[in-house]
DNA sequence: ATACGTCATGTAAGCGTTTACATAAATTAT
DNA sequence: ATAATTTATGTAAACGCTTACATGACGTAT
């Protein structure tokens, strides 16, 4: 249907190898020649045909990204710097989502597979760590977003997030706070299970006790949020004086519900976040949460699975930091 | 390097059409060949290569997106609706961002339609109407988003945003509001234009003056909200008593800042967004927008843009409805 | 027993590129 | 003038798959 290589070399009267170094730049050509392949592609309105490229260079310049859900701005952010670095690189990016389901997850991640990708960066939380291991295993150039994986550390971007939690605690501490609510993400893995833990060796670094039953779990989104408020004002505003959160998004709905039941933040309870999204100044007051540096950590898996993909093992990752921005949600008590 | 489907066929003692057909189902084979493949496979860790398969089936399975910026929920939601549809189908999505800036996206585009894409989407605001119109012309398979483009209206996915931003302005008329400023987006296109024609022929259907001083442009982001802030603090509050944004993107971050200066909404200023994202159910006040079917809207684009690319024109859109959802960020004046 | 259809399987061409190698022309050195 | 080198171009194999067509082994009807 569409125009092919043979068909810009019958119409430029030159061979397709000349067309092919042409319009690769790949080798000298005679300007004469240059100029009626550039013209009889310009005519036939003629791209090159990527998949047979893939398949004769052996090289795809694709990314294969993998996350939970596109529409939730962490993903968001992350994307969007893995598309500028893949850009400068002359890659473009295959997008997939997981939508939190092992299926799915597993699914898509075959998909990228089978699409000889330059490099694969993938956000999981279905998978098990089983299965997960004989992925990164079969094809060691994945690498893991925001999940720790056993034996695979070093493929895997991700921040301190217990100590990232320790310290956010750790201030509502400072602040006068003894009675701290925790909202968990539902969802059992690494990053959640190490905030929980942050939370916990805060308290008790200060001889507070933990109270499993100041413990919730809701889902990482807008929707998760509101439920768990609805929870909280049942537990009893008298059983906490501040709750940390998983994530801001859990944070933002959480603070919206409790304002609209006539519960004033911090006033009455204190509330803080963690990524830093945008939405977490906007709201008023603005969230105390964690600086995420998660367009840093797009950036650098994509560059080390691209190195590790060409065989380059040298590449290290670095850390990555977190940081917490103390804003207005949080109320100093006497 | 890695496997192929000769490897497959040799290993399991057959030839590479059996192989092919177990694993595409595509006829029926002996179960004893089928169990040997399967097996093979297994061992190989073997995916068929996506690459050589679109080649040797003329059909990539791969839906294009092209979209200002992902980071954008107005995008984003777009895009995860554009991936359940594909998934359904069976296809995944090759997704790009423009940043508004016309050479970037045509360079995505021209990426895009190297790959052969079975339906391409794009939301552009850089490129001309002219080059626009060219590449309409010669990928008759190509569907716009959010832009009205002459001589292509049926591959146009669009709201009528002027009667949507009508019925803001008159609401906001309707609650007593006579000096009611407006905010558009910075970029000069047709959802743009529309919306700001709709906001003055409501105030000319109400008798009421035109000021273009009280007319102003942000770019589309938290960021452009923020800086127009200060230039409506500047114009003066005793020259206004609501403003209309053209997202809620702007209205947020315009929100937000005018509360943090002190002054209240919607008690001072009342203030309205556009598209009914989250982020405006979670302000407080919570924002009066417009729903906008942005998710209908990527859907039906990618199922009209595979109807044309298999050359069905029969496919129609429909049209997509908004509606005004009244919250909290708009005072009732006597 | 013969002829016919059915079924599972294999053979090989084709998809649209890239690129190693071959070749012919032009240039330079001797 | 001849040999050696450089340069532009072409030829054809290869990339890994799908699938039309061919083939041979069956089962069934006659």
């Amino acid at each position: 249907m569409a125009a092919t290589i043979k068909d810009v070399a019958l119409k430029a009267n030159v061979s397709v190898a000349t067309v092919s170094r042409v319009l690769n730049g790949t080798a000298k050509v005679s300007d004469t020649a240059k100029a009626a392949v550039l013209k009889a592609q310009r005519e036939l309105g003629f791209y090159l045909n990527a998949n047979a490229r893939t398949l004769a260079r052996q090289d795809s310049q694709t990314i294969g990204i993998l996350v939970s859900d596109i529409s939730d701005p962490y993903f968001a952010s992350m994307i969007k710097a893995c598309d500028v670095t893949a850009n400068a690189l002359n890659k473009s990016l295959l997008i997939t989502q997981g939508f939190y389901d092992a299926k799915r997850e597993q699914k898509a991640l075959d998909n990228l597979l089978s699409h000889q990708c330059s490099g694969i960066i993938i956000h999981v939380l279905g998978i098990s760590d089983e299965v997960l291991s004989d992925y990164m295993k079969r094809f060691p150039y994945i690498v893991l977003v925001n999940r720790l994986l056993k034996g695979f550390e070093d493929r895997c971007v991700t921040i301190d997030n217990e100590q990232a939690m320790f310290n956010v605690v750790n201030y509502l501490i400072e602040q006068g706070h003894q009675k701290i609510a925790y909202v968990q993400s539902e969802y059992e893995v690494a990053d959640n299970t190490q905030r929980l833990s942050g939370y916990k060796k805060a308290l008790i670094a200060h001889n507070l006790e933990v109270d499993d039953s100041l413990i919730l779990k809701a889902h990482p989104s807008l929707e998760g949020g509101s439920k768990v408020a609805k929870e909280l004002i049942d537990i009893g505003l008298n059983k906490f004086t501040a709750v940390a959160c998983y994530s801001d998004t859990i944070a933002a709905a959480l603070m919206t519900n409790l304002i609209n039941s006539g519960i004033s933040v911090p006033d009455n309870v204190s509330i803080t976040g963690f990524d830093n999204l945008f939405l977490s100044s906007c709201m008023i007051p603005a969230l105390t949460t964690v600086i995420n540096p998660i367009e840093q950590m797009g950036k650098r898996a994509l560059e080390l699975s691209i190195a590790l993909k060409n065989g380059d093992h040298s590449f290290k990752l670095g850390s990555f930091e977190t940081k917490l921005v103390c804003r207005n949600s949080v109320k100093k008590l006497k």
